[in-house]
DNA sequence: GTCGTTAAAAATAATCGTTATTTATAAATA
DNA sequence: TATTTATAAATAACGATTATTTTTAACGAC
């Protein structure tokens, strides 16, 4: 991920290092605003829109890739940068990683029906899960 | 969809019917702005904020759902409002309804899989459609 | 149909996430 | 270490959406 960034003639400076840190190694989908907040602890000048600038940076070169939910906002992955589906609970807003079957095929089929260059896809499932269901039934 | 509005106590006004009407019937995707611009010809004094209201109420009521895509903004749909497949062209920012294989299997596999209560998804392929794709080869 | 009540519309201001601009800083290379 | 130049910082600007205030008109009772 550095190697792309030195290969593209990108500079390596320590905030990239930091952001590009942080996307890589979370396994969960953090706003902009939640990695600006861990940046800030090593870095305290850091500004926001360096933040923006960077991820809009990974994002471009295919390393980061932003999901952009209506109800929590844009949030971003550079964990496994590529199509899969996702999990979101509605009450929590947790967002998870789901492993059910790929769409490969239906990608294709839709390909070959329409004429259409498929080039991505997404897949969210939305619901409530099994701790809010049992939140709900307490209150 | 009239009856609903009044089974709820809402009232009837020419610029909610005007709204209302036009999702209802748009096969498209409109976006807000381009609900106001229909409407305004019907009604020059009507501002944008009641559309938005109208728009939201709407989709609270469940007769309309809204799609937002980072890339073309937020649009909304009153045909079928209910989670079916999307085909977006990335190039002409079309949007299609797409009829490949539906998710419910998915969803229940999910459901049983995880504890979740899955209560909605959605699915949306990005590509470039023919149309596009020829006018590149050309420029 | 008229009146009175009150929700909704109009007009406008405010807000928030994001982007653009300007100036200052520091990474890369010689 | 000095020079060049991309990047960071700070701040202003922007645009989509929402909130606020005042005005209008939909609905129900008479």
């Amino acid at each position: 991920m550095i190697n792309k960034l030195k290969d593209l003639d990108f500079r390596i400076t320590p905030q990239r290092l930091a952001v590009l840190k942080i996307l890589a190694e979370s396994t969960g989908y953090p706003s902009v605003e939640d990695v600006f907040k861990q940046v800030e602890h090593n870095f305290p000048t850091t500004s926001l829109a360096t933040i923006y600038k960077t991820v809009n940076l990974l994002k471009e070169i295919g390393e980061v890739v932003e999901l952009d939910f209506s109800e929590v906002g844009n949030r971003y992955d550079g964990n496994r940068p590529y199509p899969h589906p996702h999990l979101i609970c509605t009450k929590c807003k947790t967002i998870m990683d789901s492993d059910v079957g790929n769409l490969e095929d239906l990608s294709k089929e839709l390909a070959s029906k329409t004429g259409y260059e498929i080039l991505n896809h997404r897949l969210d499932f939305f619901g409530i899960c099994p701790h809010c269901q049992r939140s709900a039934k307490r209150s």
